[in-house]
DNA sequence: AATATTAACTTACTTTATGTAACTAAGTAT
DNA sequence: ATACTTAGTTACATAAAGTAAGTTAATATT
């Protein structure tokens, strides 16, 4: 597959909501730091994919992971500025579903 | 898995663009309307994968399809009126993107 | 007349991503 | 010593995407 690279900022920004899940986590975390379990149950999600994701978003610098050491150990994930960043771009999709997405439509195959 | 549909049009919404693909696609034809092949080489997606994400995105009423009887058959896809309203979509993540993403980042992974 | 060309796909097959469910580690409480 | 809890990880199964060759229809070429 060759690679064109249209715009590669660009690019790399839609690779983030491109892939599965990495949306709806980051609309998660808009609302408030959110635990492992609390992000998996909200959105349904499995953990495996999970963790795989937040290690992504934390690499890429837009969630942080901080560690609360009680008993059980309970760790937090939030957005950083660059994640908070991304609200005009949930906020537009959501303003897009608004006009234009059908109530019934459920499922988009 | 259980869906917990935060909010449906949202997240059908999302759904769109969480497909691998289907953003640069958009994006390409924002520019008018391209032919198969051109969209193709343009980003490098797969014939195979293009031609089912040109499918869904019909079913959509997002991309049409227009043949234009030559020889040989020349066929044309466009954005709808619902397809073009995803611009400012596509916008606010160029705008993250110039913001926040790294011009050295090169894959996201 | 047979062969070649072109666009837009499709098919068969391989590789990668995701889902499922069971398991692990650390720190308590019973 | 055993059980409980959170935050994962591991092994395995299924679904999605990549690759490359093949198909169809209308000419154009030899």
């Amino acid at each position: 597959m060759a690679d064109k690279t249209i715009c590669p900022k660009f690019e790399s920004a839609l690779n983030i909501l491109n892939k599965r899940w990495t949306g709806l986590i980051i609309f998660q975390l808009l609302e408030g730091a959110q635990r492992f379990s609390a992000i998996e149950g909200n959105i349904g999600i499995s953990g495996r994919v999970l963790s795989e994701r937040l290690k992504d978003l934390e690499k890429q610098g837009i969630v942080k992971r901080k560690v609360y050491d009680e008993t059980p150990v309970r760790i937090e994930y939030a957005l950083t500025d660059k994640g908070k960043a991304l609200e005009p771009v949930l906020q537009s999709i959501q303003h897009w579903a608004d006009g234009w997405v059908n109530k019934d439509t459920k499922s988009i195959v």
